[in-house]
RNA sequence: GCCUGGGUAGCUCAACGGUAGAGCGUCCGCCUUGUAAGCGGUUGAUAGGGGUUCGACUCCCCUCCUGGGCUCCA
């Protein structure tokens, strides 16, 4: 056998991959789940050919856990089948940090919350039972047999004859169109699986069940819905603590309820679902976002432009919108007998208007039009999630008209100044994602195609960022380039796009007269930043947990008097921070000064300053910085306004902090 | 949209076919406080609309709102 370092080991004929997992080491053999050969992950029972490139699989690399949940899955359709005798199951597999199964139960019955507990102890059950994975194979026709009241297990079968791919994408069933793999454990239980599987459930265990939900049978509305059960498996007791531990922190700083707690924004029941209304506090935070983008915009190049929120369908018509984003819009308003207005889902048109208002000179180019843009858009009741997805929006939305020959350049900046953007709101982890045409449905020449995605592949390549591709990705348009960012716990929010489009200039006529007197044809950028504002300050809510920087804190400082006595002194200090710009409250002396100190604390106000005898007679206040562990004391006032007003003006982001 | 779980005071949660409670918050007093909850009082709710019932927060129907999910992009 030939080892991943390269390394030679000979076995005994027949030998299997566990056997060479033993040979290398008690450790190795205990911690392997599976194996890879020739680059194809197998059971650790298969037998190994003679000069084959062997890679032993642990439960604790990616491809380990992969086999883990996969597994996990299977014993979890095993426990439902012995607990709804008469159940049928479906598909199975292991998904980013965990697994389902989907099932339909007997009469139509489904799962409730308390079933889960049921479950679990099933699992463990067969778990403790130590039960061999065994690897079978059949042909088509036993396999028909053997799953003869499994209708989906049949269906993915007859996929595999016809060589269909979406079985092979749903993982469940084998190899070629002649024959399918199935998995036993002991006579309880066979599944139809590609594999690998763990030797026996007695590598299983670390596991915990999470929710149950509904799905369509292969994602598709019009067929039967089936009842989901996900669960998450790790390697070990520690790395699910540690998984739970994250799904808790992600809890902790959900939007939503940060956004209760801080009295940032509410969606009241009476204006209808996706639709936010802003506090004071929330309200502010997002003034101080949209003014610094505007003054960002404005030493950019934009010009600031204004649309309204309706126009009759005409509009959309010539943009092509009613045809192929009519479910996505609110219903129409009729007016004056058949006049019909939209309220607008997208800023693009009436910029386009704009630019059409009049015969454009290649010296105006490239002209940039920006705005903050309100769009509404229907999405589906289903779907809407906190200031996330929401039905009513506002984007930072910008499009430039440019030659073909500026095209380039223009992305690039675009891109440059996006990512200044980014890092001066505290994101800096980014990556890139360039999509490409959608196979099917898209319009424009393929050389149009090749050379926008051209000019936007160069121009992402220049940032130096890491850049994955998403064929097909596309709008129907043009390509993209996304910029997703990783917040403080490793989550990516797709941020920005940059699009690509030549299709919209053309629908609408749109020109310019170049150097030769000729008319040309513009191409438009479109490009929207934050993406909407209420997303992006969403995003920041959950990346510093509520701790926003101190230029973007609603409450930058409050100031606590000791006693009712220091209140002349408390008014002093307040009036020098607010002299300086800054957002200063005092916190009267009506209560004793931990009750105070605990209230800034869990409004996440970044200082708070007390003072009592000592700071009225030096002219000092004691410091609490957000997140330190003891108050600083006699600081200077002076030397505290000057500290704040540089960490201000430098919009220092703190480490987030919990 | 579809499946599923919900909707009780500003927030977090109780209760139950028979008077809807608590903590925090609000407001008012008292307390005068040096670093994560002083004391007392006060205010305040069954999402909306129908139905069943002597009686509905509770059971049924509709609407609205909401959590989770609807082939993971490891």
């Amino acid at each position: 056998m030939v080892l991943p370092d390269g390394a030679h080991r000979a076995l005994p004929a027949g030998a299997r991959a566990a056997d060479l997992a033993a040979a290398l080491g008690a450790r190795l053999a205990k911690a392997a789940v599976a194996a890879e050969v020739d680059g194809v992950l197998v059971d650790l029972s298969t037998e190994l050919s003679d000069g084959a490139r062997v890679r032993i699989v642990t439960a604790d690399s990616e491809d380990g856990r992969h086999v883990l949940r996969h597994s996990t899955a299977h014993v979890m359709a095993q426990a439902v089948c012995a607990l709804w005798p008469g159940a049928r199951y479906a598909i199975g597999p292991p998904i980013a940090d965990g697994f389902y199964y989907d099932f339909e139960l007997p009469g139509g019955e489904h799962f409730r919350d308390e079933d889960l507990a049921r479950i679990d102890a099933e699992m463990r059950r067969i778990i403790a039972a130590r039960q061999p994975f065994t690897r079978e194979e059949c042909s088509i026709e036993q396999g028909l047999a053997l799953f003869a009241d499994q209708p989906f297990k049949r269906e993915i079968i007859e996929g595999v004859a016809a060589g269909a791919g979406d079985a092979e994408l749903a993982g469940e069933a084998g190899g070629d169109r002649a024959t399918v793999s199935l998995y036993r454990n002991a006579d309880a239980f066979v599944d139809l699986c590609r594999g690998p599987h763990v030797p026996s459930t007695d590598r299983l265990g670390h596991f915990r069940l999470q929710r149950v939900a509904g799905a369509y049978w292969r994602g598709d509305e019009h067929r039967p819905q089936l009842q989901r059960v996900y669960g998450t498996a790790w390697e070990s007791a520690a790395a699910l603590a540690e998984h739970l531990h994250r799904l808790e922190e992600a809890e902790r700083r959900d939007h939503r309820r940060l956004g209760i707690e801080l009295d940032l924004f509410s969606f009241p029941d009476e204006i209808g679902s996706g639709l936010a209304v802003f506090h004071p506090k929330g309200g502010l935070v997002r003034r101080l976002m949209e003014d610094y983008s505007r003054e960002r915009h404005a030493a950019s190049g934009y010009e600031f432009v204004y649309t309204p929120h309706v126009t009759k369908s005409a509009l959309f018509e010539e943009s092509g919108h009613l045809d192929w984003y009519a479910e996505g819009m609110f219903p129409p308003m009729e007016l004056d007998g058949d006049q019909r207005y939209y309220v607008k889902p997208m800023n693009c048109p009436f910029h386009i208007l704009i630019y059409r208002s009049r015969q454009r000179s290649y010296r105006e180019l490239p002209m940039r039009l920006f705005e903050f843009g309100s769009v509404y858009r229907y999405e589906l009741s289903g779907v809407v999630h906190g200031l996330t997805r929401v039905r009513g929006m506002t984007q930072d939305d910008a499009h430039i008209f440019c030659t073909r020959e500026q095209m380039g350049v223009e992305i690039e900046r675009v891109l440059e100044f996006e990512l200044g953007l980014l890092r001066d709101f505290g994101l800096s982890d980014f990556y890139l994602e360039l999509s490409t045409r959608p196979p099917e449905k898209s319009v424009g020449e393929d050389d149009e195609w090749d050379e926008a995605t051209a000019a936007l592949e160069a121009a992402a390549k220049a940032m130096g960022l890491d850049l994955v591709l998403d064929p097909g990705g596309g709008a129907f348009y043009g390509p993209k380039i996304s910029v997703q960012a990783r917040d403080a716990i490793g989550r990516t929010w797709q941020m920005s796009t940059v699009q690509l489009d030549f299709q919209l200039p053309r629908r609408f006529g749109l020109s310019y007269v170049g150097a030769d007197n000729g008319r040309h044809r513009p191409v438009m950028i479109h490009r929207a930043l934050f993406g909407s504002v209420e997303r992006f300050l969403a995003v920041l809510v959950e990346h510093y947990a509520g701790n926003f920087p101190t230029w973007l804190a609603p409450v930058q400082v409050r100031v606590l008097p000791v006693r009712d006595d220091h209140e002349a002194y408390a008014a002093e200090v307040a009036a020098a921070l607010a002299a300086a710009g800054r957002r200063v409250e005092v916190d009267h002396a009506n209560e004793p000064l931990g009750a105070r100190v605990r209230r800034g604390r869990v409004e996440k106000v970044p200082y708070l300053l007390v003072v009592g005898d000592a700071d009225v007679a030096a002219g000092t206040v004691g410091v609490n910085a957000r997140g330190g562990e003891r108050p600083e004391r006699d600081v200077a006032l002076g030397v505290f306004v000057e500290r704040l007003a540089d960490e201000v003006a430098r919009r220092s982001a703190p480490e987030p902090v919990a």
